[in-house]
DNA sequence: CTTGAATCTCAAGTCGCTTGAGGTTCCAGA
DNA sequence: TCTGGAACCTCAAGCGACTTGAGATTCAAG
């Protein structure tokens, strides 16, 4: 079923897109299956294996981790589970790249607002005076924690 | 000029939004001065320090990398450079920024594809036959190189 | 004085590779 | 058949920006 294995690890990384060490990389933690060697100890590689690694290459390449990857790769050898499995997956990714996607623009929106505060409030005044820096640097005046400072919601889990 | 140094360190995590950790990391890799100690070891911070971790945060949460924090922070405290630099370094930021919120919307479009096509194409079906899953395993089918393979256009630098 | 929360240090783990050193194997051309 | 150099091998460390954990110490309230 399989062609037999002939292409160099050079040849696959070149054909699949992914560098030599990552491919090694790739086999060391189990996300492609050991490769069979030559005589000399040099891996060797078949269809089956060029077909693998461009899926996760691509995989990647939309922003799935690895772990992702793995459970799709899995899902994609097992004749047994279908597809809606895939579907879900890329469903759970599409939310959280959305998410970022907003984080981004917030961002994008606040550094264009920095830029053109430092541009009109204080151009070309000395670093110490400007405002905008100023700004930054003064502390949240939010509800602070009582005087006994409420331990446990220090945190700022970044999404 | 300095108010003397009060605070602990998790009263200054709670107020300036970072991590316990965190603090102490910064003060590692110098993006803040080393702390005063009390008798018995323990950190005490003023309000200068807390002027300047919240200034850290709100930089990194507007995605400057460490590095740049550490200019901006130096720019800031030296009253003999000009708010200019801080521009020109929240514009270079700005581009790289708007490069990455560009790359995003092409994954998302890519992946709002794919989870499209998962729905119409081969809803339900066994994983092993799906279409979607099968196109992003099959290899590029671009220029290969010759027969003898050119060994130096093995690389895909990612951006 | 006791208790328990907060702090300390140091080390290692995270993610997804990349880079480097130092050595071995392969194969095309002479 | 020999040889030179590209390609390959392994193992270890490095990157960014922290986080997590273990185990010891200190602080402040009761």
């Amino acid at each position: 079923m399989q062609h037999h294995p002939t292409l160099t690890i050079g040849t696959l990384a070149a054909r699949s897109g992914c560098n030599v060490p990552t491919i090694r990389y790739y086999e060391e933690i189990g996300l492609l299956a050991p490769a069979t060697r030559r005589a000399g100890g040099h891996r060797t590689f078949g269809e089956r294996d060029l077909r693998r690694l461009t899926l996760i290459r691509r995989c990647r390449e939309l922003g799935f981790p690895i772990e992702r990857v793995r459970a799709l790769v899995a899902l994609a050898d097992d004749p047994k589970r279908d597809c809606f499995e895939a579907r879900e997956m890329a469903e759970t990714h599409l939310g959280e790249v959305r998410a970022k996607l907003a984080a981004l623009r917030t961002l994008e929106r606040n550094l264009a607002r920095f830029v053109r505060s430092c541009a009109t409030e204080c151009a070309g005044g000395r670093a110490a005076d400007c405002t905008v820096l100023e700004d930054l640097a003064a502390p949240d005046k939010g509800p602070l924690p009582p005087r006994k400072p409420a331990a446990r919601l220090r945190r700022r889990a970044r999404p």
